[in-house]
RNA sequence: GGUCUCGUGGCCGAGUGGUUAGGCAGAGCUCUGCAAAAGCUCGUACAGCGGUUCAAAUCCGCUCGAGACCUCCA
């Protein structure tokens, strides 16, 4: 709990008050999607976690430079030199020219992000767009004795690297450990040792994706395009570095070798990783098959789900449970979200009706605005989205007491008020992106369901209960729901 | 095999030495013509065993259980 951000950092792997290299400015790298094909609800869910980030960070005053790649370039699937590449495979599994299955990929990776409401990153660089960066960075790391040279590829020398700068200081790995680890898995190799990577590779001749290098044809290293974009545009000391879970070894490892190796500097100062999403208690991924892709869950095409559910549920589901905790997502998830999220969207509204009319300060105020301040403290508190959730929650009943009379507005100030509004909106729309629920979108409804409304209240006069009860009862299977209030004001919602 | 994480009430899920997390579900009450919505009240949880402490879900040890990474993945 403090009023000064604190991050967990998973290089020191321990909470860290926040402070940025340059005042007031942060430089925020995210490793972004290898567009190969759709996301999946998980990959959404780490970039929903960043996104929350940066938009913070941005509520908090900073200038931030949220730089997020694209993967476009195909990397190998395993490191025995088959030289598979992904963007190539699915091209020949859909007939496309791989630049095509990077385009349609890339712009369905945005469609997707659009409809979850994350704000773009301010760059947005591609591998493809860095090749010569990219074999500046292993001609460097050649020239400092960390690289070497066979037939063409280029790897990286961990071992010698290792003599310099501590390998796997970020994922808590030990070299010996390493190696000990790969020995199955050895083939006839070229590279001098089972751990060393691959920072350029040697194309053959059916490769359609490859460049001109200083080696001969060929393609980069999936680990080299993070370490130079990140270092190209934040510089070669950054704040912060995101990525999943699984990304942290072998690949932020990997970039902090080839950072160090390259400039002596690791590049972030703060590692942040986001935690896995599960489904049924499985890891949801590509390899596993079992991946809901983002567009099911909206509109509800999948044998798993029971209904549709909206962006916007979906983030509350991950926003109720902190970025760096295993999410397990389930139906019975899903529907509490929904109901959460109408609850606290109706509480912002109703908050919009009400005005205070105390002149002092009173229990209310305190109560409102000693919520408003756990709000900021658990975001500092390394973005614990969750307690702000609940906090917000203790809020929405403030609200409802305040219209349905229990809390009196004779007791409440209009700066109370204010502060309600403000911190529904700051949270709620800035900070976490989230959207209304559906909301009667034209005048006409409006005008018809007065009509209506109108004909039930006139029944209910007439204690004519058998009409004013099919009628709400009708709307209701039409997924129009009638709420009675005190006052005889009727208010509906839709479904 | 190596490295690491976790085990919280019916379900989900915060919390790291002493104070109500919260949501959903459930029970009772208030309001209502009846409902719905909303409000109030309630269940009193921390895998097991042992230890440290005035005090432990929170620290230490052991046992059991679940999972992650070590190979492409957000």
């Amino acid at each position: 709990m403090s009023s000064e951000l604190h991050i967990y950092n998973s290089h020191a792997r321990a909470k860290e008050k926040f402070v940025p290299i340059t005042k007031d400015h942060v430089g925020l790298y995210v490793c972004g999607p290898t567009v190969y094909s759709e996301p999946h609800i998980g990959n959404v869910r780490t970039f929903s976690s960043f996104d929350m980030i940066y938009r913070y960070l941005k509520f908090l005053g900073y200038k931030v430079r949220y730089v997020r790649n694209i993967t476009d370039a195909g990397h190998l699937t395993n490191e025995r030199g088959e030289g598979v590449n992904r963007m190539e495979s699915q091209a020949k599994l859909e007939s496309l020219e791989p630049m095509e299955i990077v385009q349609k990929y890339t712009v369905n990776f945005h469609t997707v992000m659009n409809l979850f409401n994350a704000l773009p990153p301010t760059i947005e660089p591609t591998a493809t767009g860095h090749i010569v960066e990219q074999i500046e960075m292993v001609e460097k790391l050649i020239e400092n004795n960390f690289a070497y040279e066979v037939d063409g590829s280029v790897y990286f020398d961990v071992t010698a690297y290792n003599e310099k700068h501590p390998y796997g200081e970020l994922s808590g790995r030990k070299i010996e450990d390493l190696v000990a680890g790969y020995r199955d898995l050895d083939g006839q190799d070229e590279k001098r040792n089972s751990i060393d990577f691959a920072l350029w590779k040697k194309a053959s001749p059916e490769h359609i994706m490859q460049w001109r290098s200083p080696w001969g044809m060929g393609f980069p290293g999936w680990h080299l395009e993070c370490s130079v974009m990140s270092t190209k545009y934040l510089g070669q000391a950054f704040d912060i570095h995101g990525g999943g879970m699984d990304l942290k070894f072998p690949h932020h490892e990997c970039e902090i070798a080839q950072n160090k190796g390259c400039y002596d500097k690791g590049g972030a100062r703060y590692w942040m990783h986001t935690n896995m999403l599960n489904f049924n208690g499985q890891k949801m991924s590509k390899s596993f098959g079992n991946s809901i892709l983002p567009m099911e869950f909206i509109t509800g095409s999948h044998d798993l789900l029971d209904k549709a559910y909206a962006p916007s549920v979906i983030k509350l589901l991950f926003l109720q449970t902190h970025y760096s905790s295993e999410l397990d997502i389930n139906i019975k998830g899903l529907q509490d979200a929904e109901k959460a999220w109408k609850r606290l969207f109706e509480a912002k509204q109703i908050v919009e009706t009400l005005a205070g009319t105390a002149k002092q300060k009173t229990a209310t105020s305190d109560k409102i605005s000693e919520l408003a301040t756990a709000c900021s403290d658990s975001m500092n508190d390394d973005f614990n989205t969750a307690k702000v959730m609940a906090n917000l929650f203790e809020l929405s009943s403030i609200v409802n007491s305040m219209k349905g009379g229990q809390i009196a507005l004779n007791d409440v100030q209009e700066q109370d008020i204010a502060l309600l509004k403000k911190t529904f909106t700051d949270y709620l729309i800035d900070i976490f992106g989230l959207t209304e629920p559906k909301q009667a979108q034209n005048d006409k409804l409006d005008e018809v369901m007065d009509v209506v409304i109108s004909l039930r209240k006139q029944a209910r006069e007439n204690k004519d209960w058998a009409t004013s009860d099919k009628i709400r009862d009708e709307l209701a299977e039409a997924g129009i729901q009638i709420k009675d209030g005190k006052d005889g004001d009727v208010s509906y919602s839709l479904n």
